[in-house]
DNA sequence: GCAACATTTCCTGTTT
DNA sequence: GAAACAGGAAATGTTG
């Protein structure tokens, strides 16, 4: 092994960090170590300076220890189930990353388990470890529990919900949590995590300025109206205003704004509307399609979709990644709001492979579930639904994780 | 091939 | 007047 473990070096960080002022910390936190990486040499003194060898000589078979060393150990286990020495390995490792001074730091609230941790709000975190320490911490968390939550929860159905999710909001150049920088273990572990690309292929998914029409003339697969012409051209697919009308009355970032989406639009010119029969128009044949959203590998049949409601509860039990798109009412009731009503029915709209999805279109298909009670009406409210009976998977108690 | 299912698409009318 | 809602009708694609 290298003596140069980053996460013996960050642990000998903090302790040296605190020995001088809080020698009390300081032993827990050698005493974390020891613990954690529990010795059949009992005579290596925590304070010595030859930690690191001794620590490289020992029997490191146990996974615990690798993972630890690598930081892995965080996305392995709930954060519920920290015990009290990996909690306190997890602030060691921010507080290093974090270049918080040690001095600072209370031992009281260094001795808890990662149940105890979990019950404790960001208010508390920063109550208890500063602005800068506990603000970071509470990401950290954050980040860990919705690790946790994904192994726990997911089938590949909710995984692919959540890469559609960071894909669409990656391409839309949104800090996604993914991304953001704790430390290069962790970022090596979200990297793998999410790394979903390889079987759910949006690399198709291209967002980037709209090209003048004039200038690049887009062939559309399967709509041949002048009706779609028309509406694309009004920004149907730009989406220079996917969010709903309420959604930018302060409820989502005004400043926000959608980079825009290439589409297929054919410039067909028809003098007069004609009145279109009832009912789906049947597809082009795939033959004679030219969709940048076909995908030459897509099995003949495709595999089980979710269903769109539970598309809908994917994104509102991960808060961190819906951004805004929709957002909890009445977390309890299950009652929920559409912000960005147009966006979250693009994304509906990628994960069906059917560019040509609109909120009028999902909303129907919304309206379907109130017969069926997965969904219940909320009278007078606009955008905003409610869970029904017949659905599941949204519950705090069945998630078992407050959000 | 067929039926069932879950949407998707379009429409008209109503409400906010 | 526009957007959202409501729901009928008919179509599609997938699955068993």
């Amino acid at each position: 092994m290298e003596c140069c473990e980053p996460g013996v070096l960050i642990l000998l960080c903090v302790v040296r960090g605190i020995s001088m002022s809080s020698p009390c910390l300081s032993s827990v936190l050698t005493n974390a170590n020891l613990t954690m990486y529990q010795t059949s040499a009992p005579e290596v003194m925590p304070q010595q300076s030859s930690l690191l060898p001794s620590i490289s000589s020992q029997q490191i078979s146990n996974s615990a220890y690798t993972s630890s060393i690598s930081g892995q150990w965080y996305g392995q286990i709930s954060p519920h189930c920290w015990t009290e020495d990996n909690v306190l390995e997890w602030i060691s490792d921010n507080v290093e990353s974090t270049k918080f001074d040690a001095n600072t730091l209370s031992l009281a609230y260094c001795t808890m388990n990662g149940a105890t941790l979990c019950q404790m709000n960001q208010d508390q975190m920063i109550g208890v470890f500063g602005l800068q320490l506990g603000q970071h911490l509470h990401n950290s968390l954050q980040e860990y529990k919705t690790k946790s939550e994904l192994q726990i929860m997911s089938g590949p159905e909710l995984n692919e919900t959540c890469q559609l999710l960071d894909n669409f909001l990656d391409n839309l150049n949104f800090p996604l949590l993914s991304t953001i920088r704790i430390g290069q273990a962790e970022e090596a572990v979200c990297q793998r995590d999410f790394d979903y690309r390889n079987d759910y292929d949006l690399t198709s998914l291209t967002m980037e300025p709209m090209t003048p029409l004039g200038d690049t003339e887009y062939l559309s697969d399967n709509q041949s109206d002048s009706e779609y012409s028309s509406s694309s051209n009004s920004g149907m697919f730009g989406f220079s205003n996917l969010g709903s009308p309420e959604s930018g009355s302060g409820e989502s970032d005004p400043e926000f704004s959608y980079p825009l989406i290439s589409t297929h639009i054919k410039m067909e010119k028809v003098e007069s509307r004609l009145k279109r029969p009832r009912g789906r128009p049947p597809k082009l044949s795939r033959e004679h399609s030219n969709n940048m959203y076909d995908n030459p590998k897509k099995n003949k049949h495709a595999p089980r979709g979710t269903h769109l409601w539970e598309f809908i509860r994917d994104i509102l039990i991960h808060p961190e990644r819906n951004q805004g798109l929709m957002k909890w009412e009445d977390r309890r009731e299950g009652v929920f709001k559409f912000l960005k009503s147009e966006a979250v029915a693009q994304m509906w709209g990628q994960k069906k492979k059917n560019s040509s999805m609109t909120y009028e279109k999902l909303s129907r298909a919304m309206r379907y579930y109130y017969k069926r009670e997965i969904l219940e009406r909320v009278d007078g409210r606009r955008l905003v639904y409610k869970f029904g009976k017949n659905s599941s998977g949204w519950k705090i108690e069945e998630i078992g994780i407050g959000m």
